[in-house]
DNA sequence: TCCAAATAGGTGTATATACTCCTATTAATA
DNA sequence: TATTAATAGGAGTATATACACCTATTTGGA
């Protein structure tokens, strides 16, 4: 029964103070596979879908184009994923490469401990709704 | 009831997405303020208490020592903060200035209106279920 | 007293995020 | 067809985040 003016509901400031927090979890966790949670985000996308536009990504992760730009930039030095000329002149079609599926197959069970640890700390039954509160909040936020 | 392995049910994944998508929305709200989300909330925090040190304020904001450097400064820049000695010659003292409060005063109803929209998309019961929920999470991961 | 450990803070570096402005290319229209 | 719209993407800039490593100061113990 939270009253919203009160400065310690700040639905940002909770939002962004919680993703510090779990972030520095998952990066722990992930750091023997050389990826950041974001990395890996990324890179999982990448393996699930074929060819994929900046702009197709940035839609799917509800994050700014040139966001992206920067993002996938660390992980084309580190040879993971690669640019292709798209079918338009404009575009270009990023592909994850077999490195990058390797570094993958590699981080998936430390995510996999990452995700369990995460569950075992808040409880499954408050985890699921931290979930699904989530993805509540980007459905009726994100397109406002 | 997600099931933890699935990656569109990473935890990390879904939090930072919400965080993107809730900032914009203050963010843009703010705008007129001259003030970003997260400068408004270190300006309320240093306006409610006294004298602060990096320290403290990076403990109590649950944020890294260094990055509150880094977001001091564009506010200290303004001459919305500054920095005094602190009580020991190892520790400065941060206070927020008159400008800095005015600043705040400004800014204040444009962070009820972006609290107040914020409730009105997700519904109240569900926004309250998200602050818990973040709340919880932050007690629960934060210490680990 | 003197030195090691603890405390407070900053810099260098790297990633994450996004806005504004820019170019290139395609599609739509007068 | 020539011009304009829309689309795709990048660069410059600024903030947000935090790790590793550094200096300065204080404190505790031998």
């Amino acid at each position: 029964m939270a009253k919203p003016m009160d400065v310690k509901n700040c639905t940002n400031f909770n939002l962004r103070k919680a993703a510090r927090v779990v972030t520095h979890l998952y990066d722990e966790i992930l750091k023997p596979s050389g990826l950041r949670s974001t990395q890996y985000s990324l890179l999982t996308v990448l393996s699930m879908e074929g060819a994929e536009t900046i702009s197709n990504l940035a839609h799917k992760l509800v994050m700014d184009r040139t966001t992206l730009t920067r993002n996938l930039k660390p992980l084309q030095l580190q040879g993971w994923i690669k640019r292709a000329p798209g079918e338009d002149r404009r575009t270009r079609a990023w592909t994850i490469t077999a490195p990058g599926r390797k570094v993958l197959a590699q981080a998936l069970p430390l995510w996999q401990k990452a995700q369990k640890d995460t569950v075992s700390l808040l409880g499954k039954e408050c985890w699921d709704g931290l979930l699904d509160h989530l993805k509540l909040t980007v459905q009726k936020v994100g397109l406002g």
